[in-house]
DNA sequence: CATGAATGAGTATTCATTCAT
DNA sequence: CATGAATGAATACTCATTCAT
C-alpha cells in the first residue's frame, strides 16, 4: 500500500505490515495489556513501563496511541462502556415485555462482569482514581445505563406492570445500586462464587420488596 | 522514699516523665485536616506537608501519631466508622418495629453523610484508594453494617412484617447498594439538592418493591 | 545530701542520687552505650534514640553531656585514646632497653584492641566518618602515639639496637600501618582467630626485615 | 524483504532497535563526577544532584547506568581496583627478581595515588563507608592485592632471596599496611609534600629491618 | 537536670513524559 | 511510526536537635 518503505534509503527498516498507520492490533494490545495491570495492581501503582513491555510495544508506543496515562485509563472506560451498552441495549431490544426487559438488563449486568473479571474490578474499585474520569463517567457513561432503566421503567409504568407512585429516577438508582453492591462484594471477596446466582433473588427483592403482602 | 509516687492518681511522678505529653487535641486536629485535605483533592494527590499546614503541626509530627500516609487514611475510616455504627446501632434500638428500625437506619444513614459532606466525598470516591484499606474495610466495618441490617431483617421477618421467603444475604446488599448509590450521586453532584429528600421514595420502593400488586 | 527533693512541692519527685549536677556515671552509660551502637551499625546509620534507649536515659538528656552527634563520636576517640596512650606510656616505662619497649607497644596494641572488640571496630571502620574527627585525630592523638614510638626508635637508634640510617618518621609508620593493618583484617574477618598470635611474627618481620641476610 | 537488516555490520535495524543507546561516555563521566564529589566532601555529604550537574546528566540517568548511590560508590571501586590490579600485574610481570618485583609494586602502589589524587582520597577515607563495601573489597579486591605481593615474597623465599623462616601472611599485610599508612598520611596532611620520596626509607626499613645487624 | 514531644531541613528515588535516532 | 534513553519534577519520611514542662 505503501512503498515508500521499500524504496527508501534512509534508515527506514523493513517493516511488517504494509502502512505505517496506527495499527487497531497494536492499540488492542495497549488497552488489554492496561486493564491487565491496572487491575492487578491498581491505576496509581500501575507503571507504563510494565504495561509497554506486557503490550509488547516501546514506552513511547502507547503515546502515539493515547495521550497519557490518565487518558488510558480513561478511554478504556469510554470504550468498554460503549461497547457494553450498545449490547445491553441491542439485547434488552430484543424482549417483548418491560419486565422481560429489567430482568435481561440486569441478568447482562451480572454476567458480563462475571466473564471479565479484571474489568469488573477496574469498575468496582478503579473507577473512581481520576477526578476527570469519575465526573465524565458519571455523567455521561453510567448516565446512558440509568437512562436506559429509566426508560424500561417507564414503559412498564405506563403498561401498568410496574406501580404508577414510583419514582423513576430513584428506582433506577436503587436498581443500578443493588446489582453494583452485589458485584462489588463478589469483586472484594476474591470471586469464589458464582455472580450469576444471585440474579433470583436479587429480581425477586427488587421487583416485590421487602413488605409482606399479606399484613 | 518518696511517696508521692505512690499516692499520685495522675501519672505524675511515677518515677520519671516529665516533659510534653501527647496531646489528643493534636491528634484531632490532624485528623480534621486529613480528612478537609484528603475530600479536597483526593488521597493521592494530598501532600502530607499540606495536611500538617491546615492541622498547624510540622509534618514530622504527623509521623509521631501516625505511621504513615496510608495509616492516616485508615485510621481516620477505622475511628469514624466506628463511632458511626455506634451511634447507628443506639440510635437503632430506640425503635421498637424491626420497621421503623429498618426506616431508622436508612434515614441515619443519609442524614449523617449530608452533614458531613467531606467525609462523605471521602466514603463514595477515596474508600478505594489503598488494596489494605479496601479490604479491611470491607472485611470489617462496612460488614458490620450490613450486619445491623441483617439482624434488623431477620428480626421483621421472624415477626411476620417482613417476605418470609426473601434471602436476608441479599437483601441486606440491595439496601445498602441501594442507599449508598444515592449518596454517590449526590457527591459527585456536587450536593445541590436535599439528600434526606430521596429518604421517602427510596424506602417506598425498597419496602413495596416495584411491582404493581394489582396486576 | 541534697533535701531539696524530699520537700519540694513542685514537680520535683524522688531523685536516687543526692545532687542533681551532671552524673559521671550517666556519661559513662551513654558513651559505653554509643560505642556499642556506632560499632553495630556505624556512625552514619547509628541513631541518637537507639543510644537514648540502651544507655537508660532521654533522648534531651545525651544532649547535656554531649554537645551533638558528632560531638559524642569524637568524645569517645578523645578520651578512649587518652586514656590508652597514658596506659601505653606507663607500662612501656617499665621496660629497661628500647627494643623491649618497642616489643611492649605493639604487644600492648594488640591486647588493648583484642580484649575492646567494639572499640577496635570503631578504630579501624568508623574513625574515617567525620572529616573534623579525622583531621583532628591525626593530628593529635594519632601522633602522640607514633611520637612514642619515635622517641623509642630514637633512643635505640642512639643505644645502637636499631639501626642508625633508618628514617625514623618512616620506621614509625611502617610499624603503625603493619600493626594497624593487622587489626583491620582481624576486624574484618570476624574476629574469628586470635590476634595476639600475630604478635611474633609480625615483630620479627618489623625487627629483621625480609631479606636474607646471608646472601 | 529489506536487505539492509542483513548486511548491516553495525547493530542498525535489526529488526527493532532504534532511538539512543546507552553511552559509555555518559557512564564514564558519571564515574568521575562521583569520583571528584565523593573525595571533596565523602560519601555521606555527597548529593546525587551535585553528581548530575558536574556530569552534565539529569539525576535520573544516574540510575540508569546505576542502581543507587551506593552501587555508584561500589562501582568506582570495584572497577578502578581491578583496572589497577590488572596495571599492577603486567608491570610487576616485566621485572626479573622478585626484589625488583617487590620494589616495582611498592613503587606503583605510590606512584599511582599520587597521580590520582581525589581516588587515593577515596581509598584512604571513604573506603568505609558502606559495610557492604568495605567487606566485599576486603574479601576480593584487597585480597588480590595482597595475593599478588605474596606470590612474589613465596618465589623469593624459594629462590633464598628473602628469609625463609619468615610468614608470608603476616609480612604482605607488614608490607601492605607500611605503604597503607604512609599513604594516608600524605592524604590527610593535604598532600603537600611528594609521595614518592618516601619510598627509598620505606623499602629499606621493610626490607632491612630495624635491627642492627653488627649488634 | 531530665524528659520526650515537637520541629523541619534535607534527599534519594521514582516514573510519566519527551525526543533524538 | 517505533524505540527506549534521557529528563527532572515531585514528595514521603527520617532523625538530629530543641524546648516546654
Amino acid at each position: 500500500m505503501n512503498e515508500y518503505s521499500f524504496k527508501s534509503k534512509t534508515r527506514r527498516c523493513a517493516i511488517k505490515k504494509r502502512g505505517r498507520k496506527k495499527s487497531p492490533e497494536k492499540r488492542r494490545n495497549i488497552t488489554q495489556a492496561a486493564i491487565t495491570v491496572f487491575s492487578r495492581v491498581g491505576y496509581h501503582k500501575a507503571r507504563i513501563k510494565d504495561i509497554a513491555k506486557i503490550s509488547g510495544v516501546a514506552e513511547g508506543t502507547i503515546y502515539i496511541y493515547f495521550k497519557n496515562k490518565e487518558d488510558l485509563l480513561i478511554s478504556i472506560f469510554k470504550e468498554k462502556t460503549r461497547e457494553t451498552i450498545e449490547f445491553f441495549k441491542s439485547e434488552v431490544q430484543k424482549e417483548a415485555t418491560p419486565l422481560d426487559k429489567l430482568k435481561r438488563l440486569i441478568s447482562l449486568h451480572l454476567e458480563t462482569f462475571e466473564k471479565e473479571k479484571d474489568l469488573a474490578r477496574l469498575y468496582q474499585l478503579e473507577l473512581r482514581q481520576s477526578v476527570r474520569l469519575t465526573k465524565e463517567y458519571f455523567k455521561v457513561e453510567h448516565k446512558e445505563y440509568l437512562d436506559l432503566m429509566g426508560e424500561i421503567i417507564k414503559e412498564g409504568k405506563e403498561q401498568g406492570v410496574f406501580r404508577k407512585d414510583i419514582n423513576e429516577s430513584i428506582v433506577k438508582r436503587v436498581i443500578f445500586g443493588a446489582v453494583d453492591e452485589v458485584i462489588t462484594t463478589w469483586v472484594v471477596s476474591s470471586k469464589e462464587y458464582d455472580l450469576t446466582s444471585v440474579y433470583e433473588p436479587l429480581t425477586d427483592v427488587l421487583l416485590k420488596g421487602l413488605l409482606n403482602p399479606e399484613k
